[in-house]
Order: structure tokens, then sequence, then C-alpha cells
DNA sequence: CCCTCGTGTTTACGCGATAAACGACTCGGC
DNA sequence: GCCGAGTCGTTTATCGCGTAAACACGAGGG
């Protein structure tokens, strides 16, 4: 009984013809792209949580520990899952966040088109909205630094202040991150866990000349300060479903 | 060799004097108010992601294995964890959500009380945020019922009819809870894995009557129009710090 | 004194991530 | 043509997790 197990089935293709109802039989090397796609739509069929190592090599037609090979492990699997979705945005020619007419078409298109990631791959969101990102300074963090920085660059040029440019990205990303977020996890889907802040992770900034000049409003944490006044907006938006003789005084003036 | 085996160290209280950092020393019986008490404290120390049942029993004084005597399995221990952190609101002074002067000053100590939580228990929030609430049909999910109905019973007899306090409910729950999940996740903490749906969980409702008579308005998805709201108001609200030369139209009538 | 119950302990299993060793195919140079 | 070195997938093994089941000890009632 030395060697009379399994004479086939090893190495090279010798494996499986196909393994789930997956994209595995349609063959071809594994590669890191390849993986990371398997990952997004395995994600949006079963959930995060079924996603295991072993489980997707299934599901493209290999043993779990091929994808080794390819990827550093999970988490940074889990990253690549980020950006692949996160770069969905730029293609999609519905937002082309270049072409817009003025800062509010462009914030609109960006909520829009992001809500539309969120709708569509909601079990992926949670992590696009809550895995540290690029530049862990940037709070709230949304994922992509292009983002980031297209979204700076039209206030600016909008007339904004960098100070006024630098709240408005508060502003806007938490109520857009934090109402996404909250949406899609009412929706059965779960919120993945995450990995520490890796702290090493002070990314290249060149290329981001508005993000790094902005940094120091940026950076600032003002969270107290942004609840009050996003909690004054929106009572004061509650107030106008009263009838005229009942409402309440307005929190903010009008200027 | 029938039973030689470590004559001591065996049952009763023969285990370890101490364990843990934690309160390990303190003996007496295990039961179930301890355990999740312990398993708050853990979690704020520690992290979620550090919670097993082991190092929980470890914290304790005692093998992991001896919770199950007093708590189902981890997936109710957390449960109990999320309870416990959202009754302390109830018993909070500050709050005090029976004597409040207005339903302005009511939603307003509602939101700080829960911004407090979210601040003190940043590693439990979480699973406060976004785990399955008591009757699932209610959406956002505020977790506790009682919280919902003290809401809806202010608003209503604050003068706002049935549909526009569900409509309040709505908003307001989906930005406080929203906008803590992002500040705390934004603050180096993951956001928990949740248990499914847990379908048979229709809780009983009497007692909870303005809840009951808000069903059919609580129910509606109405997701997309609430977003649509929501941004429309931000944009107001980002338009006007701008001077007013370049300030775009309103987006929103004010009636 | 023994039986039984309550409570904590041990053992055991299945599954997850992942390190390490393995085996088979694939070339570039000779 | 052959060979030695990658390259890539597979096996095996280790460790930690949640939890079921069997176990052992102390207390209390016959």
């Amino acid at each position: 009984m030395i060697d009379p197990d399994t004479p086939e089935a090893r190495g090279g293709s010798a494996a499986v013809p196909f393994t789930g109802g997956g994209p595995g039989s349609g063959r071809g090397a594994l590669d890191q792209r390849r993986i990371i796609e398997a990952a997004v739509r395995f994600i949006d069929e079963h959930g995060l949580r079924m996603l295991t190592m072993q489980r997707l090599g299934a599901y493209l037609g290999v043993e779990g520990m091929a994808l080794y090979r390819h990827v550093p492990g999970r988490e940074a699997l889990l990253d690549g899952v980020v950006e692949t979705v996160v770069d969905e945005l730029f293609g999609d020619p519905d937002v082309h966040l270049e072409a817009h007419a003025g800062w509010v078409d462009y914030l609109q298109r960006l909520a829009h088109g992001l809500r539309r990631i969120a709708l569509a791959h909601p079990e992926v969101f949670p992590l696009v909205a809550t895995r540290p990102p690029a530049a862990p300074w940037v709070r709230p963090p949304l994922r992509s630094l292009r983002w980031i920085e297209s979204m700076l660059e039209v206030m600016t040029e909008a007339g904004f202040s960098d100070e006024n440019a630098a709240a408005v990205y508060r502003a806007f990303s938490s109520f857009l991150l934090g109402y996404l977020l909250l949406e899609v996890s009412g929706r059965g889907v779960e919120t993945g866990p995450v990995e520490e802040p890796d702290v090493a992770a002070t990314e290249d900034l060149s290329g981001y000349p508005i993000l790094q000049r902005l940094e120091p409003h940026l950076s600032v944490d003002a969270a107290a300060q942004d609840f009050e006044e996003a909690l004054e907006a929106l009572l004061d938006r509650v107030a106008l479903l009263l009838p005229r003789r009942r409402r309440p005084p307005r929190l903010t003036e009008q200027k």
C-alpha cells in the first residue's frame, strides 16, 4: 500500500470539470483579476458570510489553496473586491463625473451613482463604506482618493473656500455612506468584519494636489460639530411637516 | 490507566484563581446577567473581533464551555449585549425621555443619548445599529420597540399625522443610525457580522399600540424617496455656504 | 448512604485561514 | 530532444473557533 491512492485527480488540470453553478467550467488559468471578479459575483450571489477561500476556489473550479498563489490572503482579496466595485462608478456612462453641469448636478450624480452601486452589490457595500481608506486621516472614509480629489476640485472651482469644501466633503460623505450603509444593512445584509487600520498605509498623495492642500481641513475631527449641524438641519426639515401654526422656530439662521 | 489524570483542577471551583486582567477573580456563580455584562466590558476593552466564547470564559475565570449553561450560544449572547447597552439609555437621567419639553427637545435628547452610547461603547454600537430588530418590518431598525413606541407617541401628540410621524421616524432613525454607525466605524472599529433575519421573530406587539397602528406606514419601503429628500436637503444646506450671489436656486419649496 | 441535579470541565467534531511540502506541467537553453 | 528551473494547483498539517456530548464533582433530599 505504498501509493495506491487516487493516481488521478492530481496536479495540473486533472481536477473537476466543473464544480458549482459558478463560472468554474470556463477554465483558463487563474489570475488576480479573475479571482477578484469571481469574488464579487460570489458575494453578490451568496453573501459575504459565505465567502471562504475554499468555496471561492470551488466556484472557480479549483482548490481553495490555489488562490493563495495569486492573492496574499483573504483581506487583500476583499480590498481588491472593494476597489473593483468602486471602479465601476468611473466606467458608468450615467455618472461620468467629468461632464457635469455645476456642483449640484455633480453631487447628485455622485450620490445616485454610489447608491446604484450599493443596490447593485448590497452584500459588498459594507466593505466599501467601512474599510479603512487609502488615506486614513480622511474622515469619513470615501474609499477612493480619485473620488475625493474629484469632488474637492469641483467644489473649490465652484467657489467654495478650502475650509468649506472640506466641510462639504465631510457632510456629504457622512450622509451618503451612512445612509446607504444603513439602507443596505436593512435589507438582510450583514456588514462584514474589517482588518485593523493597517498603519503603514499612508499612501502616495502625489497626483492628488487638492487633497494634499486640504489635508489640514480634512483631518480635523469635527464629528461632534457636524453631528449637531446635521441634527439641526434634520429637525428643521421635520418641522416643515407640521401645519405652520404649530411649527417651532427654526434652529438654524438663514443668513 | 482508568482515571489517573488530573485528580485536581476538576469540577467545582478548582479552576484558576484569576485569568485575565478582567473581573475573573470576583468569583461567585455565573449567571446570564453577569455573563452579558462581562461581554460588554470585554468588547469595550478588546473589541468585538476578540470576543470568543473561550476568551470570555477566561475573562470570567471559567472555561468557555461553562457559558453554554447560561446562554444558548454566541448569537444569543450578542443579542443580550445589545439589549443591555440599549437599556442604558433608559436609565440615563440626562435623557429621561419622559420629562421633555416638546418634540424638538425630545428628539435632541434622544439623538444625544444615542450618540453618547455610540461613543461610550463604540465596539458594541455596530451591533445595535445593524442587528435585525425585534419587529423586522420596521425599517430602519431601531433596536428597541420601546424607543420606537415612545418616539411615535411624542410625535403624534405633537400634531404630526400618522403618516408624517412614520416619515419622521424613518428620516430620524436613518440619519441617526447611519451617521453614528459611520462615525464609530471611522474610529478603527469594525462592524460585526450578523445572523440571518431569523424569520419567526414576529414579536408580541401588545404593549405597543401606536407602533401597531402605524405598521402600514412604517413597513412601506420608502428608501428611494427618503434618499432623494435627504439628499436635496443636504444640497440646500451646502448651498448656504456659498456667497449669496453664486448660490443656485433651492431644490425644495419652503411652502 | 446513595441518587440526582446543577454546574463547570474535557473531549471531540467540523470548518475556517493559512503555512509548508508536494507533484505535475511548461519552457528556455543546450 | 533533454533537463533543470520555474509556475501553478493539490495535499497535508496546524491552530483557533463554536458547539454537541460525555464527564466529574459538590450539594441536598430520600
